[in-house]
RNA sequence: GUUCCUUGUGCC
């Protein structure tokens, strides 16, 4: 059984649905009992390869034959309905997952929070977020910011960020991350100051992606020489850095510096495109 | 053995 469904896995994995799927039904037909990681297995090689609806009539399948998804199940099928998907794709999706019982997984509530804030839903993310009160760990807390920060609701966002420190859940770099992004949103140069201090407080300054979410949130709060000044602090050597120095000038109209920057990236010589 | 939850710029 077991490597049956190594090989099912294996074909989902590698873009062979569809060679997953006929030794699945073989499977079935000679009467072999297919357990969870089969149906899993399949499932994630649907959602995987883009085909959501095939992975949810695969999932009430499951539920047909009284087979029990689990939070692998809901993690894969989740995974399949999060690109430009419609709330109430979510919605029904979530309602299953509360028929299981499986919204205390903590896994499954961050997905959830994460999806229905990509969605547009981000009111149904915040439920999701307080349903799990105590139990949710530094990942709901950046889910839910980084939800805030796609709806542009910056104030919000590091509302939460200050109450995670208040309760003491270490931020870490996707939270930095996501905090800049939400405090750009709303221009808040103040907070965004706030943030820096506790990015060099905490070390995370040698991480690419929360300096270049530091050099943007100073970029788009209107102080592009702050950003400058830090990009100076690099090596030079990143490309989205760069981007956002030179957006961050032509924003500003200063078109005499976005060029002059722009030759200096070339002048660098560092690989860049 | 199956899924492994969240983060950066611009262009399109």
């Amino acid at each position: 059984m077991v490597s049956w469904n190594v090989l099912i896995a294996g074909y989902a994995q590698n873009g062979y649905v569809h060679e997953a799927d006929c030794l699945f039904q073989q499977m079935q037909q000679e009467g072999i009992e297919l357990d969870n990681v089969a149906w899993n297995a399949l499932i994630a090689g649907y959602s995987l390869n883009g085909h959501s609806h095939k992975a949810f009539k695969l999932l009430l399948q499951m539920d047909s034959l009284c087979m029990k998804p689990d939070s692998v199940t809901f993690l894969s099928i989740l995974k399949a309905w999060s690109v430009f998907t419609r709330p109430e794709n979510v919605c029904l999706i979530h309602s299953l997952i509360l028929e299981w019982e499986l919204h205390v997984d903590v896994m499954v509530a961050n997905t959830l929070i994460d999806v229905y804030g990509k969605c547009g839903s981000i009111d149904d993310a915040r439920r999701v977020f307080d349903m799990l009160n105590i139990k949710h760990n530094v990942v709901s807390w950046n889910a839910m910011i980084i939800g805030y920060a796609q709806h542009s609701l910056g104030q919000e966002a590091f509302d939460l960020f200050t109450k995670m420190g208040c309760i003491g859940v270490e931020p870490d770099k996707f939270t930095y991350a996501s905090i800049l992004k939400a405090v750009s949103s709303i221009l808040a140069l103040d907070h965004g100051k706030l943030v820096h201090d506790q990015v060099i407080k905490s070390g995370f300054q040698g991480d690419v992606f929360v300096w270049s979410s530091l050099m943007d949130m100073y970029v788009k709060c209107g102080s592009p020489e702050d950003a400058q000044r830090l990009f100076l602090q690099t090596c030079g050597q990143d490309t989205v850095m760069w981007n956002a120095l030179i957006s961050g000038h032509a924003y500003n109209n200063d078109y005499n510096l976005a060029l002059h920057c722009f030759q200096d990236m070339q002048q660098g010589d560092c690989g860049l495109d």
